[in-house]
Parts: structure tokens; C-alpha cells; sequence
RNA sequence: CGGGACGUAGCUCAGCUUGGUAGAGCGCUUGCUUUGGGAGCAAGAAGUCGCAGGUUCAAAUCCUGUCGUCCCGACCA
């Protein structure tokens, strides 16, 4: 039986079930968010992929700046003898350190690292800024693109150059950076879920997918389609290891001299990848309203001549362009089919369908991306008076709509597992994220590790009443949630 | 970094086994007709066959190297 032209699936991809890496490489190229670039392991991030970004910074740096932070800037080179001050931190990115020994043809008495993150630039400033602890707290943030040398690439998900934030905070005792610590994690919690549209995990890591140089690293972990998780965003107390690396000390009111307690936290590009294999469905991508570039987009139908639809939409588009919202009109000379299909690959939120009937009837009609026929709300004729407060209540549906299904998809595939042989065949299986309760040991972890290739993304407190780790048999400690990740 | 696969027109691919100097569909350009789910007709443009060597009278085709992409592992704030 032919399936309904609207469910059919994209000529340009194939279908997200089959071969969801096909499937997602397919979206991210045709959907013009990046383009392969000449150097390896890098991409172009295209205008409507940097469209994506831009309103992923708008929303994030609003939280920021909420949160009292300031943005500012730091330099891409790193002197080596600035990078091995901190150990644990130098030995956790020496295999990813890309190194400039060059300044044209002459060698560099000291190489400098193309920064895999700033922690190093910014704490020897911060040393020179923080005398008192009235200089205390700093709170900055940049918005910066880091390079790490990686083997394996994959747009978004993981890139040699790419794009993220990150803030970097220093603070006069250590509950004060905790409380940081948490409170960044949770901004970016809430960021996943109320823009993104994407439910996670938040909590502490385990010490051994700690960052390196921090007492306590906390993610916010999503999980994809084939069960993988996917870390999302991380937030990390440094404790005073920066602080006593880097000098950042000051004096106290007591007037003793003390290191302070830095924190730093950081979300990349990589959420959207997390964003597009989420939503996306085998029509292609679906953005949650927050982040499309395009809300809605216009499709004028010319009939016999009559090309009224056209200026009509344009109108109406520039009305709700005063009202705030990012809309734009598509009066390319194509038909509407092979608009409607090229608009919904790039995941447009709202379609708004304008023909003579229309114009005449002062009408439109709306045509939301997460619905399809036989919905009873997949196409709604709404008056030309009523447009943008219908459009607003299509764009939060749509928004509703894809967390609902989100936050369904990691109900369903999230298991709180009593049974040891159930642990690791679930682990094996990426059935998902596998809650247990769990010793918290490492050597319990590198062994569930190389039993499963599944490991801690994860961890939480235990509920009461757990006595041992489902995974060993040692006391337990915390509840953890294992999965294969990304 | 290991195992496997693939690089031919903007895209998807055929041609390679058995060397003889490059094709199809889609897309693109122009014109006309069209337009409520990927339009039709006509004409036209477009490829150093990833790159570099080698074998040969002759290489997209055979050999070697190299770069890139994809898949599976390893590694991975």
C-alpha cells in the first residue's frame, strides 16, 4: 500500500531506523547545516547550521548572563610551559595537543598549543587579577572554538575545530564553587529540556571519566536512537588544583593568603548533533522552535496566473517579523510539493500554506512538522487576523510534541536492573541507560567496561535500601547509570 | 591507531573482471506551459575519473604510494 505523500520518505536520506550514522551523516549534509571542508576532521559550519548555533548562544548566554557571568576572551595559543603546570590536566590532553613550533619559517623557541580548552590561559590571568577576596567571585564566560586532534570525526558529535562556550569561575571557598558547579549544571539542564526539547540525566561522573584536574566533573547525558548516550554538556569543580597550579591566590578576610577554588563548564556544538538525531525523523531533521532559524515558513500557491498568495504572504510575514518571529517566505519558482519536502529536510517547525482560496477567505493554513495526516491538528485553516497567536500555540505544540517524545523514548529505554547477568546483557545489548545500584569502584567499572563496552555516564544517589552493586556484589555506594556512549 | 568498504558531472551511481581515450538518472541553464505533496515539453552546459608515481603503443580500468569519506573496534574534556 503507498504510503500518504507526506509520510513517504526523503529521496535524500535514508530511513533513521535502518542505519541511523547513514541516516544522520545524510541529514546534517543535505539539510545544508555543514559542509565537508578540505582538512580532515573538519567542517564547515553552513549558514543555516550557524542559524542553529546562533540561537543556541542567544538562549545559553541569556541564562549566563542571568546567572551573573560576563563574557570575554582569551587567546587560541597556549605556551607550553603554561600547559604542563597542571598534571593530571597536561597528561588528560597530551594525545589531542596540536602544536604550533612555526612563526613563518623561523622555529619557536617554546611551542604553543592550539587550545583544547582555556582552563590554562585563563587561570594565569585570573592569578594576576585576584588579589583580595573582595576581587572574588569572577565569573566569565567565552564563547571560543577549540581544536583537539581526534582519530574518528563526525559532524557535531565530534570535530577537530569546534564550537562550544565555556566558563570559567573563580570563587573564595570551596562550597561557593561547588554551589557554582551545580548551578551551571542546571542551567544547562533546563536549556536541554525547555529549548532543545531534550530530557537528560544530570549528575556526578565517576573518577574515572572525571575531566582531568577536577575534583568532581557533573554531565548532563542525553540518549540517542540506537542507545547510545551521548554526553551533552559538562560542569566541573576544579577544588583548588588550578588555583595552586596556577598561583590564582588572595587574601582572605582573616587576612591569610589562600588559594581560591575555580570551576569551569562547557557546552558545544555537539547538542545540536544530540538535537538532530533526537528529533529527527525519515523526512529529516525537526527542530525544536527555539533553535530553527526559520519558525515558519511561508509556501505561496500560484494558480492559473493568479499569484496573489504571494504578495499575501509577504505581508503576513512581514507583520509577524514585528511580532518576533523568524519567519521567512518561499516564493521560489518551484511547485509547493517540492517545497513543502525541501523545507521539512531542514526541519522547519510551522508551514504556513497560503493559495487564492485563501486570499480570498482572508485564511491560511498552518502545517506543523510534528504531525502528519491523520492527526486531527496536522493542517489547521487559521484567519489571516488570528495568525500569530495561532502560530504561537503551533510552535509550542511542536516544541511539546518533541520532548514528549524524547522524554518517552528515554522512559522506555531506561531500566532499573536488580539482576547481574540482566546488567551486562542490557549493557551489551545498548538497550539503553541501565540504572543500578553501584559500588562506585573504578576496577568495577573498567570491568563492565571490557565485558560490555558499556561504562558510567552518570551517577545518583542511591534511593534507599540498595545493599550491594549490581555489577560486583561489593556495598553500594550511589546509583549509576550505565550505557554505551557517543 | 587496527579491520573492512568506497572515491567517476552539483547529487546518486554504471563503466573496471577482459586496458583502446567517459555514460545514465536526478539536478543545473534558457524558453514555453505549469503550481493546494517532490511538474511537463524542448534545447543546452557541465567531469584533470581524489591525488602522485609506475607498467604499457595506450590507464577510469592493472600495480604502488598517498589523501579523504563511511562502517566496526581502540582511544577520547
Amino acid at each position: 500500500m503507498a504510503l500518504a505523500p507526506e509520510n513517504q520518505p526523503l529521496k535524500e536520506i535514508p530511513p533513521k531506523a535502518a542505519d541511523l550514522s547513514a541516516w544522520y551523516t545524510a541529514v546534517c549534509i543535505k539539510a545544508e547545516l555543514v559542509s565537508y571542508s578540505p582538512v580532515r576532521g573538519c567542517v564547515v559550519l553552513r549558514p543555516y547550521g550557524f542559524g542553529l548555533w546562533e540561537n543556541l548562544q542567544k538562549e545559553l548566554d541569556a541564562r549566563f548572563k542571568a546567572t551573573g557571568h560576563e563574557n570575554a576572551y582569551f587567546p587560541l595559543l597556549i605556551p607550553e610551559s603554561l600547559l604542563t603546570k597542571e598534571a593530571d590536566h597536561v597528561e588528560g590532553f597530551a594525545p589531542e595537543v596540536a602544536w604550533v613550533t612555526h612563526g613563518g619559517s623561523e622555529k619557536l623557541t617554546e611551542r604553543l598549543a592550539i587550545r583544547p580548552t582555556s582552563e590554562v590561559i585563563i587561570g594565569t590571568m585570573y592569578a594576576q587579577w585576584v588579589e583580595s577576596y573582595r576581587d572574588l567571585p569572577i565569573l566569565i564566560n567565552q564563547w571560543a572554538n577549540v581544536l583537539r586532534w581526534e582519530k574518528a570525526t563526525r559532524p557535531f558529535l565530534r570535530t577537530m575545530e569546534f564550537l562550544w562556550q565555556e566558563g570559567h569561575t573563580a570563587h573564595a571557598n570551596a562550597a561557593e564553587a561547588r554551589e557554582e558547579t551545580l548551578r551551571m549544571l542546571e542551567v544547562y539542564r533546563e536549556f536541554a529540556e525547555t529549548v532543545a526539547a531534550i530530557p537528560v540525566y544530570s549528575g556526578a561522573k565517576s573518577a574515572s571519566e572525571r575531566f582531568p584536574g577536577a575534583v568532581e566533573t557533573y554531565s548532563i547525558e542525553a540518549l540517542m536512537p540506537d542507545g547510545k548516550a551521548l554526553q551533552s554538556a559538562t560542569s566541573h569543580d576544579l577544588g583548588q588544583n588550578f588555583s595552586k597550579a596556577y598561583d590564582i591566590d588572595f587574601t582572605d578576610a582573616d587576612g591569610l593568603i589562600k588559594h581560591a577554588y575555580t570551576t569551569s563548564w562547557g557546552m558545544s556544538w555537539r547538542m545540536l548533533g544530540a538535537m538532530i538525531m533526537t528529533h529527527g525523523d525519515d523526512r529529516g531533521l525537526r527542530i525544536p522552535p527555539k533553535l530553527a532559524p526559520v519558525e515558519a515558513v511561508f509556501v505561496p500557491i500560484v494558480r492559473g496566473g493568479d499569484d496573489r498568495a504571494v504578495q499575501r504572504a509577504k505581508e503576513l510575514a512581514a507583520a509577524l517579523r514585528i511580532e518576533g518571529f523568524r519567519v521567512r517566505v518561499d516564493d521560489r519558482d518551484e511547485t509547493p510539493g517540492y517545497k513543502y519536502a525541501h523545507w521539512e529536510l531542514r526541519g522547519v517547525p510551522v508551514r504556513i500554506e497560503i493559495g487564492p482560496r485563501d486570499v480570498d477567505a482572508q485564511n491560511v493554513v498552518l502545517v506543523r512538522r510534528d504531525k502528519t495526516r491523520g492527526d486531527d491538528d496536522h493542517k489547521t485553516v487559521v484567519s489571516e487576523n488570528a495568525l500569530a497567536g495561532a502560530l504561537r500555540v503551533a510552535l509550542d505544540g511542536v516544541h511539546a510534541t518533541l520532548h514528549a517524545q524524547a522524554l518517552e523514548f528515554l522512559g522506555s529505554h531506561t531500566f532499573v536492573l536488580q539482576d547481574r547477568a540482566a546488567f551486562f546483557a542490557a549493557c551489551k545489548n545498548r538497550d539503553g541507560m541501565i540504572d543500578i545500584a553501584w559500588c562506585g569502584r573504578a576496577e568495577c567499572e573498567a570491568h563492565v567496561k571490557a565485558e560490555t563496552s558499556a561504562t558510567t555516564r552518570n551517577t545518583h544517589p542511591l534511593r534507599g535500601g540498595e545493599t550491594t552493586c549490581i555489577a560486583c556484589g561489593e556495598p553500594a555506594t550511589q546509583r549509576a547509570y550505565f550505557a554505551q556512549s557517543y
